[in-house]
DNA sequence: CATTTTGCTGTAAACGTTTACATCTTGCCC
DNA sequence: GGGCAAGATGTAAACGTTTACAGCAAAATG
């Protein structure tokens, strides 16, 4: 059973291949007679159009590509789904790209775009700043790409991007943390190069300045996303010599390693020690203390962004005129239990 | 700048689109004197391959879909990471298809195989036994399709699987509980249309069948395999009447929010009820208490499944004729804090 | 040296669409 | 009825590769 291709209906239909195309590209340009003889025909071939001819005529794959730190991150997870639901609406497919917290090159970016797999691309993962300003040169006149999640700085970058104010929710975290009488605040936060990492470090930090709480040395633990990554850095935390009473994780899900640590070392959450975490994933609810956090519209993000590049896929690759300013979504504090005032107070 | 195609480098190297062409794919086809200058001319060029065309023309995209139940879930999350790799190895890219608990219908899947994006297809989540049947005949022909994690009746499917024994597993980990001294064991577990939790009931009720325990009206809960509906399904248990002194999990992400919920309700694990999961996910070790659970090696599936995926591609789409015995991997029962023998023993 | 073999290269067809352009039909207007 | 517009359809080129086949030169063989 060899696959049908157009000829076969047009024959059948007794008409030429071009209208058999027009009748499912423009079906108005086609007569209302023939537009049911070719129907007919189609349904009595079983004729599906080639994609991959499709794809190669039209110059267009309906494929987006989506790079990303980890799937395995429950935030990422609803952040794709919202990206799914939108390029299931639109007809697209998604191919994922783990970099598992490596940040991506320039050069790998460029090899995506130069592959014409994809229509576009969308960068939930962090690049160098060097990066960035490469790429934004030599790609982005030929490819789409829009950024979800990280902050980028406007001037450098040519890319529409969709994400919170990481600076500011970080700053309020912290100052819930600072209100409920903290003044030993640590923070385990991701790898140093990541732009989200230190948008939240710098919101942790301008938020002890303005208390004028000191931070001190080792308090602040660069890890890498993973739960295994912040047991190990809230370990050398409780370890210090100057022990907070609380810590700030920048992800739920190294909040939860955090969680573990704390505990399997004897001691009591909050009542020894306060977390507050980040993104309020679905396991932020079920943890025990159930965990502070900050929410993030994640599957709205992802919707956001996935239009958002649709919108530049459609006006022409690399059109330049868009808007490039970020759009903004708002973050919430979340109150649960593991937060209480410091045990000293 | 326009893209550059290999007619350009044909010429500027003074050869034919031919050559050109073989020495990118045969290139032992071509003098060493003309590979160099085409090579020169290609950096030149700033040539690469048009994908697009490439795939039309060979008729291959080196794409394959996988279609499971949830990213989410962080088993699935590891089974991906392994189909990754060895995708990576091959050079195939990975378009993921969430069916979100839902059992796929053998449309759905016709569907893609139909639009002919993908050179082949995965199956982690659960058909209707119907949809397989239906599939085998349509559509196998046509494209390469490899079930990975769920157990396939052989004599019903005509495609290649990995996986554990699952009914073996199921019956292991309820095994453990009986020998702790429970007697009074209940099931979570998913979808009753899914046949790996079809698999893990049957092990369960098997094990309960062999120790002569009975089990209560109600003792098993099917839910989906989400957080929020094991913490469901383990409240209906906690306010039966014959309250189980022990809970099975078939997965541990329904183990998670069965901790929780026994928690949440005043209760404590192990000492009140003992929690046993599946999966051994990167969670079961940092819950509280560590997760008792069967662990699967997930990445090694993922990495089996697309090797022979793989096979099946090369082998010519569909030949038929390839080994269609299942290919089992080893489960291994992993003992953590979460069960202790029964408090009225 | 004639013949065959070998190795390399070019020619051109093919893959299945889409689409600009040409052609043809029909009906309409003056 | 001649001319023309509008609408429907067909013709054929184009997209960028791969590859069967032919051709040709050089090397090997007798």
């Amino acid at each position: 059973m060899t696959t049908v291709s157009i000829k076969e209906v047009a024959e059948l239909a007794g008409v030429s291949i071009a209208t058999v195309s027009r009748c499912m590209n423009s079906p108005d340009k086609v007569s209302e007679k023939t537009r049911i003889k070719v129907q007919h025909a189609i349904l009595e071939t079983g004729y599906t159009p080639n994609t991959l001819a499709q794809s190669f005529r039209r110059g267009r794959t309906n494929i987006v590509m989506v790079v990303l730190p980890s799937i395995g991150d429950p935030f990422f997870t609803l952040v794709m789904r919202g990206i799914r639901n939108a390029a299931d609406a639109r007809g697209f497919s998604i191919i994922i790209n783990e970099t598992q917290f490596n940040t991506i090159t320039a050069d790998e970016i460029a090899a995506m775009v130069v592959s014409r797999q994809t229509d576009g691309i969308i960068l939930l993962a962090s690049m160098s700043p060097f990066g960035t300003e490469v790429l934004s040169e030599q790609s982005h006149r030929t490819l789409p790409i829009v950024v979800g999640c990280e902050t980028v700085a406007p001037e450098l970058s040519k890319f529409p991007s969709v994400h919170i104010d990481n600076v500011a929710a970080a700053k309020e975290a912290t100052g819930y943390l600072i209100s409920q009488g903290h003044e030993r605040i640590a923070l385990v936060c991701g790898s140093a190069t990541s732009l989200l990492t230190k948008d939240r470090e710098f919101g942790f930090r301008a938020a002890m300045r303005e208390a004028q709480l000191k931070i001190e040395l080792g308090w602040v633990v660069n890890g890498d996303l993973s739960v295994e990554g912040a047991i190990r850095a809230t370990r050398s935390l409780l370890n210090h010599r100057h022990r907070p009473s609380a810590i700030f994780c920048t992800t739920d899900e190294m909040a939860i390693g955090c969680l573990h640590a704390i505990k399997s070392a004897g001691l009591s959450v909050p009542t020894d020690i306060s977390v507050m975490g980040f993104d309020d994933t679905r396991y932020a609810a079920v943890m025990d203390p159930p965990l502070s956090t900050i929410s993030q519209p994640a599957v709205e993000i992802g919707e956001r962004v996935m239009y958002r590049l649709c919108r530049e896929i459609d006006q022409g690759r690399g059109a330049g005129n868009s808007e490039k300013k970020p759009e903004l979504v708002p973050h919430r504090l979340i109150i649960r239990e593991s937060i209480a005032p410091p045990a000293d107070l």
